[in-house]
Order: C-alpha cells, then structure tokens, then sequence
RNA sequence: GCCGAAGUGGCGGAAUGGCAGACGCGGCGGUCUCAAACACCGCUGGGCUCAAACCCGUGUGGGUUCGAAUCCCACCUUCGGCACCA
C-alpha cells in the first residue's frame, strides 16, 4: 500500500528545490521565443485572498507558456511606497520604511508558499533607491519634454490622508482609498500632461483588452466635438472676450444667456456694483458646499446675476451673463452660451429665474410657436436664426461653425474630459520629485548626476498631519544647482502611481545603474504579452501606464506604441457569505490559513474551481473536499500501479487512449481560453476514468503509462507541487515544470460511435448510435427504423428531415 | 438618468443556434467496518408515478427558426461604471 499523500512536507521540499535551482529564472541569453507574463504587483501589507485568487491563475498561464517552449518571464514585486507605511508611522510611531520592509519580508514568505513561479532575480520595490532613483529621472525627462509642468489649479484635498489627490482618485467625492469626502483647494501643484495623448489614449489598435475596461477610459477620456465661440463682454474697460465651449453651436441664436463658473476669473471684474453683494454671498456660498453637494443632479439650479452683458457675435443680442454652480470651472473654458430652448439644464435654469427661450430648430412633434414644456435636442431646420433659417439640422453645425471662422469669433474644437494628472503629494514616503525652488533662477531641476533624491533616514511625525519633510532643515536647504545661491528642495513626493507606471520596464533589466532599461532588454522584453489584475485600476494605472509608456516611446527608451498587448481582469473573490471580505464581517478567508490546512495546490485548484476567473464570486470552503478527493486519486494512480498486460490494439485500450487524446485536447483549449474551472473538471473527469480502468483489470501499459504523464504534465501548471513530486516518482525526470505540453492525436480523440438524438418536431424522443462518419441516408434509414418514430408517424411521411452529424436528426411532421 | 455585464437545480457552475443542468459541493441509499472516518458504487430539476410513458422547466412577455439558455424586441431584477461634462 503506498502512502497517502503529505502536502505540506512536499510543497517545502519543491519550493526549497525550486528557488536554489533559479528554476524559474528569465535569461536574457535564451534564445527561445519570449513571453512576458505579468501580474500586477501588490503594495506592502499583508497577503490576501484577493492576491492568490489574482495571482495563482496568472502563474498556471505563465507555466504553460513555459511548458509550451517560451522563455517565460514572470516577475514580483511590491509597489512600496505610500500612505499605509506613513499612516502606521504616525499611529504607532513605527518607522515607515522598517514598518514596509518588515512587511515586504512577510510577504515575500507568503508569495513563497504560493509555490508560484516567479523569477525573484528580478525583484524590484519602488520605493529602494535603486529604484525611485529611476522614477525620479522619468519625472526629470518628462519635464524636459514640457509634460511635467506646475500649475495653480482647483485640486482635490483629502483632509484624511493630508494631501491632494488626482482626478481619477476621487470617486463620488470621496477619496478613493480613506472615503473622506473631497475638498477643493486652490493650489500650485506638479501635473503631467497625460491630455497631451488623450487622442492616442482613445485609440486601441493593437492591443487585446477588455471591452469593459476601455469603454471605461474612453468614458473617462471624455472626447467631445464642439467649437468654441467668443462673445464680447459690454462692461466699459473689459476688451476680454467671454470664450465658451459648446457642442452646440447651431444653437447660438438661441443664446439667451451665458453663464460662468463661480470660480471663473472674469467674474471680479464685470460683476457690478448693484450685483456685487449677491454674487460674493453666492460664490462664499458655492465654496462652502462639497464636491458631493454640488454633483448632485437632482437638486434645484441656482445661480445670480453679475448685473453684466454679452454680446452674440452672430446676431448682437445683449445677453445677461449669470453665475451658477452647474457651470464647472474644470471642464471646457468654465463658461457656457445657455440655449435653453435645446438643453434640458439650460432650461430649468431659464425657468426658476425667468430667463427667454427661444427655440431655433423647429420640429416634427413640438410646436414651436408656443411655450415649450421641456427642451428638445435635436430638430429638423433651422428657425429663428437670420440668415441660417431653413438650414437642415443635418448641416447647420458645419455651417455655423464656418461662419465663426470667417469672423474670426470661434473655431471648431474638440474636448476632453480627462485632466492632466496632479502629481504632487503633500506626503513623506514617497520618491521626492527633483526639483528645487530658487529665489533667484525659479525652478531649477536636480541635475541627473545627483539622483537620486534620498528621503531622509530620521524623520518625527507629529498629529499635523503635515509631511516630515517640510521641517527639515538640512534637507530642505540646498545650493541651487544653476546659481549656488540658497534654495529649497520641493518638499512633495510623487503619486504612487508613478511608480508603478513603468515598473514594467525595470523587470526586463532590473539592476541597470545607467538607465532605467537597456535598449538591448527593453528589446528583448518589451511590452508585457500577458497582463492581469483588477478593473478597479481601469482609470488609473492601467491609464496612466499607457500614458507614460507612450511618452517613453516618444522619449526614444522603449519602442511601440503600448505596454501591455492582452489585458485580462480577474473577477474579485468574495467571502463565503458572497459579501466582500472583511474582518467586521468575520467572513475573510486567510490564505496562509489555507494553506497549513490543505496545502498550496488544493487552496490554488480550488480557488481556480469556483467559476469563471473574470467573474469572481463568493468561495466556497466546504467546495474544498472535491478538490482534495481528486489530487488525492491523482496521488494513487500515479503511486499505485495497475496489472499491466500487453494490449495495445483492444478495444479498452483504444478506449482509454481516446479519453487521454481528448482530454489533452480540451485542456489545451481550456488554458488558451482561461477557462480554470471547466479545466479541472475536465482532469477530474479523466484520473475517475483512470481510476475505473485500473480497477477493472489488466491495463495496457504503454496506454497507461501515456495515460498518467498526459495527466500530471496537465496538471502541472494548477498543481505544481504534486505535480513535480509525481513525475520524480515515476522517473519523468526534473523537471516537470520544464517538461513538454503534451500533444493530442486527432486520431486518437476520434469517437468510432457516436450518440444523437433522434428528435419529432424538435423533442427528443429516442437515441441512435450510429458510427461517427455516418451519411445523412444512412442516419435517416436508422432513424425511421426506430419504434417511437414509427409509432409517433403513424404511417404519414416525414416533411423534412434535418441530419446534423455527431448531434442529431430531427424529423419534422 | 446614461453606459456595460449578468439572471440556469438546494449551492458554485457547464452548455453561445442542435440531447439543458458537464464537473464539484450538499443530500439520499448502498458496499466496506464491531462502529465511525476514509474510500468506493448508485440516485439526486419539478410534476404525475411502483415504474415506464408523458407533461412542465434556463428572470417575465412576445418574436425569428425544423430547433432558442444561446439570436431579435419589450419589460423586470441584480451587480459594476459614469453622471449638471455644456
């Protein structure tokens, strides 16, 4: 009697073979086809469910490509920089940078006993000097190339983590990672230029990502064609124009009022006297609300009159110019023409203070004589519009548009919604953005030869809040690089998402101290063939990385045109409950906990089982047994031998091939198609036919022998540790993880015979076997053979009959 | 409100125009055992049944088709994203 199987002693034995045999090692020199597999790294804390049920199956992917011949690079990391360590710090008084890498340690354990097959060599952490030395020269590069800039602007405040935040990091007005509700902060912040490619952002030739994910950006990219138009202001000693933003310019002539942001800069200066009252109380008023407030779209239009005049350059109209808070300073020029006949907001807005409408489209189903009850959009011509009426809606925006040109009063224009992305935070544990503010020479860069940066090494945080970096001193001090005359160093640190939007790069050369990546590895590595992780990053890294990307490109450090070419998002797993997992919950599932219970493999396969990887779902524990029972007859049929006879043409024997051939063929199949879950049952489906067989009696053993190696070689990938410890048994050699992927023989998969259903008017009533190759006529004459058929015809003819091989043949009466 | 995804047994799910419910969990019955665990075998959508046969059945209602979980139309529900973006 063999012994039962022991998971724990074998999964450390392997993982400890494994490591000191750099087994999983990507060499530069290998002359196989590559393949860069990458799983998006985590940020330093503890490891969580949701990192195996994102990892494990992208590690399966990487080890078949790796069987399947490539030179698989797989690379881990820890994006470690950011708030966790600092919060900690200021908490429990822990030095953020032991706090992080104590936890990097922990973690590096816990990936360990994943038994996953990353390349460690390569290990990169974002926030080691090595490392941030290189993010701090990307921020150095992309300021030479005028797409780092600092700017005043409205920013995002979170009052909870003490900094500003970029768009994409404030979801419904609240901080995406604390939940604080936002505040609006004028400030001068460091910003990238990602609106310099929001074109290209929309663009997706080349790449295999998800629908959902780029609907997503382009949604968030926000692209919108529209033209924009100046109005002159009749205030006595204002010659600026009033610019708007519309999509709308067909519409002018129905322009009966403009409308400015309460923060838009004109607003000080035509306000007038009688006016000026109301407007600072509204605009104190509009400050006060939050982001969350005044997004809402359901509460009443306010706004207030500045007592000022605009005039439409196309029909010089005098029109009042309002201020109002559904007016947005951040979108367009942080002012609109109100056309309140064709824009439903226009129109509330018109209606609560009074205000003309005038429509100039009529239509098929309003009468446009009368007072209109609600906007309509689109019409059919163009009325009430001087010498534009009878213009078919069709063509009046080109024609309008044209006008403006010819008058040199607008032009036509397109816009975004995407912002340039703020960069600056008010933080510690951060990469130090280079820079140095001198009072005699302005902003002066830190020169490439001193980077990088260092954080300081002893740093005291107190409850203000306030980055330890700006109190002290002999950091802070510097001589200016240009004029060595006193300067400050910029005390703010860079968005953490810097780091991780090039990181990808650094795995194909991670030790380079000239560059951030040779030609020669960025040649050989680049870009990323198979990403995966989470939506959630849809609007953030997974945009922001295409953007940096594309500036490194234009930058001439790594060529074509996006970073990672197939982009696969896992579902996310949920706890037993089907509720997110959470310790107020009490439903989190502990992987370490898991593994000392039922071993690597069996939390990995199971994890894989409970549906499709892109779904999530809740887990499910008690799921577990199947999962143990099937590794463990895997463990008998490979420990425990049949009676072997030499049979190699019977007809059990062709039986037993037949299911080896077809076996090989679907999970073949399975794993090109991420499909995890249907790939386990069908080895499950395989070791019980195993396991008949061999209990039946005399088994062939050549067919067995192929039997059994098609089974661990396909298992390999989920179950690495089993997997290996059964090929050493049976003398497959080491190791199992650089054996070949099997191939099927069509032939072999072949059925002789196969069952269809026999259908009358579409129910199945009877089953036929027929040979596999069998013709229609033959079909037809088995068919018509059967007793329920010639019962249910009752001595009629059949009207039609349709043969669909190797499925079914329905007659129809 | 707009956009996207989804809705199938007691549960996770399979099947993407061709036999609905693969595989697994759970449940029921059995073999083994003094007994239990493990393991193995059988059954397990509902109705009507001793059983067979038959009928019903993939969120709801319609449609296309010889044939629909799958395609089309309308609606309901759930989840995700966006939301005064001019």
């Amino acid at each position: 009697m063999a012994d039962r199987y022991d998971p724990h002693a074998t999964e450390a034995r392997w993982q400890a073979r494994w490591e000191a045999d750099r087994l999983y090692h990507a060499a530069d020199d290998d002359p196989r086809p590559r393949w860069y597999a990458l799983t998006m790294f985590p940020s330093s804390g503890d490891l969580h469910t949701g990192h195996w049920y994102a990892m494990v199956p992208s590690d399966v992917a990487a080890r078949y490509r790796r069987m399947r011949g490539h030179n698989v690079l797989f690379p881990m990391g820890f994006d470690a920089f950011g708030l966790p360590a600092e919060n900690a710090a200021i908490k429990r008084g822990v030095d953020p940078r032991e706090w992080t890498y104590a936890n990097i340690e922990r973690m590096r354990g816990q990936l360990r006993l994943m038994g996953a097959s990353f390349d460690w060599d390569r290990e990169v952490v974002t926030s080691d000097p090595e490392y941030y030395k290189w993010t701090q020269w990307w921020f150095l590069q992309l300021y030479r190339k005028g797409l780092a800039y600092r700017a005043e602007a409205a920013a995002n405040w979170c009052p909870g983590c003490h900094t500003v935040l970029a768009n994409e990091q404030v979801v419904d007005g609240r901080c995406e990672r604390s939940d604080d509700i936002v505040e609006r902060r004028f400030l001068t912040q460091w910003f990238f230029k990602i609106t310099a490619y929001a074109e290209e952002l929309l663009r997706f030739e080349g790449i295999e990502w998800p629908e959902r994910i780029r609907a997503m950006q382009t949604n968030w990219i926000g692209r919108s064609e529209g033209a924009f138009l100046e109005f002159a202001v009749d205030v006595p000693g204002v010659d600026d124009r009033l610019k708007v933003f519309t999509t709308r310019p067909d519409t002018v002539y129905g322009a009966t009022f403009m409308v400015v942001a309460p923060e838009h800069p004109l607003v000080a200066r035509i306000t007038t006297d009688a006016q000026r009252p109301a407007v600072d109380a509204y605009i104190a008023q509009t400050s006060r609300q939050t982001e969350i407030e005044r997004l809402s779209t359901d509460k009443e239009k306010t706004g207030v009159f500045t007592g000022a005049y605009a005039i439409n350059p196309f029909n010089g109209a005098r029109v009042p110019i309002w201020i109002a808070d559904y007016v947005l300073v951040t979108y367009g020029t942080g002012a609109i023409m109100a056309v309140p006949a064709h824009d439903q907001r226009d129109f509330d807005f018109a209606r609560a203070y009074g205000l003309e409408i005038i429509p100039v489209f009529d239509h098929d189903d309003v009468d446009v004589t009368q007072p209109l009850t609600a906007a309509f959009s689109h019409g059919r011509r163009m009325v009430n519009s001087g010498p534009f009426d009878g213009t078919p809606a069709s063509e009046a925006f080109a024609r309008v548009v044209a006008f403006a040109e010819e008058q040199g009063v607008g032009s036509a224009t397109v816009n975004y919604r995407l912002r340039d992305w703020l960069i600056s935070r008010q933080r510690y544990w951060g990469a130090p953005i280079p820079m140095i503010h001198c009072d005699a020479c302005g902003i002066v860069p830190v020169p490439e030869s001193e980077l990088p940066v260092l954080l300081p090494d002893t740093v005291t945080f107190d409850a203000s809040g306030k980055s330890p970096l700006t109190r002290i001193p002999e950091w802070i001090d510097v001589a200016c690089p240009q004029c060595a005359g006193p300067a400050r160093r910029e005390s703010d640190t860079m968005d953490t998402f810097m780091c991780s939007s090039w990181y990808q790069m650094r795995y194909a050369d991670p030790h380079n101290p000239e560059r951030p990546v040779s030609r020669e590895a960025a040649a050989k590595w680049l870009p990323v063939d198979q990403y995966t992780g989470g939506a959630e990053h849809a609007v953030m890294h997974l945009l922001y990385t295409r953007f940096f990307w594309k500036a490194a490109r234009d930058m001439g450090v790594v060529e074509g045109d996006e970073p990672m070419l197939r982009l696969f998002n896992q579902g996310v797993i949920l706890g037993p409950d089907g509720n997110r997992m959470s310790k107020s919950r009490g439903n989190v599932v502990a992987p370490d906990d898991q593994v000392s219970q039922w071993g690597s493999d069996a939390f990995r396969c199971q994890l894989m089982f409970v549906g499709p990887w892109d779904q999530g779902g809740p887990y499910n524990p008690t799921g577990m047994a199947g999962i143990v029972r099937w590794l463990n007859r895997l463990w008998s049929l490979g420990t425990e031998e049949p009676r072997y006879v030499d049979d190699l043409h019977s007809e059990g024997t062709r039986a037993l091939r037949r299911a080896t051939h077809k076996t090989i063929r679907d999970v073949t199949e399975a794993m090109e198609a991420f499909s995890f879950n249907t790939l386990i049952s069908r080895l499950m489906e395989h070791a019980t036919a195993m396991q008949r067989v061999r209990d039946a009696g005399p088994v062939d053993g050549q067919a067995w022998d192929e039997a059994l190696r098609a089974a661990i070689l396909l298992t390999a990938p989920l179950a690495p540790h089993i997997a290996e410890e059964l090929w050493d048994r049976i003398g497959g050699g080491y190791s199992v993880h650089t054996a070949e992927w099997p191939a099927f023989d069509p032939e072999l998969a072949r059925d002789d015979e196969v069952e269809v259903a026999l259908q009358v008017n579409g129910k199945v009533r009877d089953r036929l076997v027929l040979p596999a190759e069998c013709g229609e006529a033959d079909a037809r004459t088995a068919a018509l053979a059967s007793p329920k058929v010639i019962a249910l015809l009752d001595g009629k003819e059949p009207r039609r009959v349709i043969y669909v091989p190797g499925r079914l043949l329905n007659i129809v009466l």
